[in-house]
DNA sequence: TATAACTTGACTATTATTGTTAGTTTAGCA
DNA sequence: TGCTAAACTAACAATAATAGTCAAGTTATA
């Protein structure tokens, strides 16, 4: 039950963009060296960050990102999703499970309802918890 | 950040054995039929649960397995555990690392605590569930 | 108009997962 | 005593997911 490196990176990266708030977005590059993170793969990560409203992007020279909301708007939870991480334990647990490919043990199964309990618990922590909150977090 | 299947049927397996709480101890090719869990795939599971003290073993024809505590004493977090499944969210928030393998980024790492917080909220639901609290999560 | 950025999609090496296969050892029972 | 059911052990393999890389664009603006 591990987070994978998308989940991470992308946290590590909207934090970094969050450090640079002066009114010229970001480029990658920046944000590449400074977390020392693939430059690809970043750019693979910020796809569905704006997808998802995220980010906003500048292209162009002198272009980059910037985040589209003010950190504390921002969750761990809604970062993690829009990167394609589960955020609950289990796939039959999912929300959007298409109802022909529900898990098919879920009547008898007496661990659903624990993992569902568990998934909840999750997504209440990440949901509650904001990108602002992560300079509280930062050891000095 | 998905719970493996090594985690899922040990739980489901330990449920079933609590089932048959009779003196005589249950042998896997019960559990293995009951749960739709290949039976090899048990045994090794059962190998790390009985070395856990959460099972004990009787060998030869009639043995088979027992809990080794009441349901009420094993708790979910105890068996994800016992059988290798990670209850903490990133490698380097667990406890158990050497020091010479500590996550270098440690100390600038912003996410570090973040992931340790996560990590915490998991754990402390997983070891406040017991095995008995199954029951009243099951379905009628 | 050249550059520095973003965009897209295909591809791949590595690793972890999820078992399988093939046995050995133990002990109850006829 | 020998048969058999069951726990135990260890090596192996198929599959899937992860963690990127690589290549070939497109767009905007200094």
């Amino acid at each position: 039950m591990r987070l994978t490196t998308k989940g991470r990176y992308a946290v590590r990266a909207l934090f970094c963009l969050s450090k640079y708030t002066d009114e010229k977005p970001t480029p990658l590059s920046v944000v590449a060296k400074d977390q020392d993170i693939s430059l690809n793969f970043l750019e693979q990560l910020f796809v569905h960050l704006r997808k998802n409203g995220i980010v906003s992007s500048v292209r162009g020279p002198r272009g980059g990102y910037r985040l589209a909301k003010k950190p504390k708007d921002i969750t761990i939870g809604e970062v993690l999703r829009a990167v394609g991480e589960a955020t609950y334990p289990v796939f039959c647990t999912e929300d959007d499970i298409p109802n022909n490919k529900q898990c098919p043990r879920a009547d008898e199964c007496v661990t659903h309802l624990l993992w569902i309990k568990l998934g909840k618990t999750i997504n209440d922590f990440l949901d509650s918890t904001t990108l602002e909150e992560l300079y509280q977090f930062k050891p000095e």
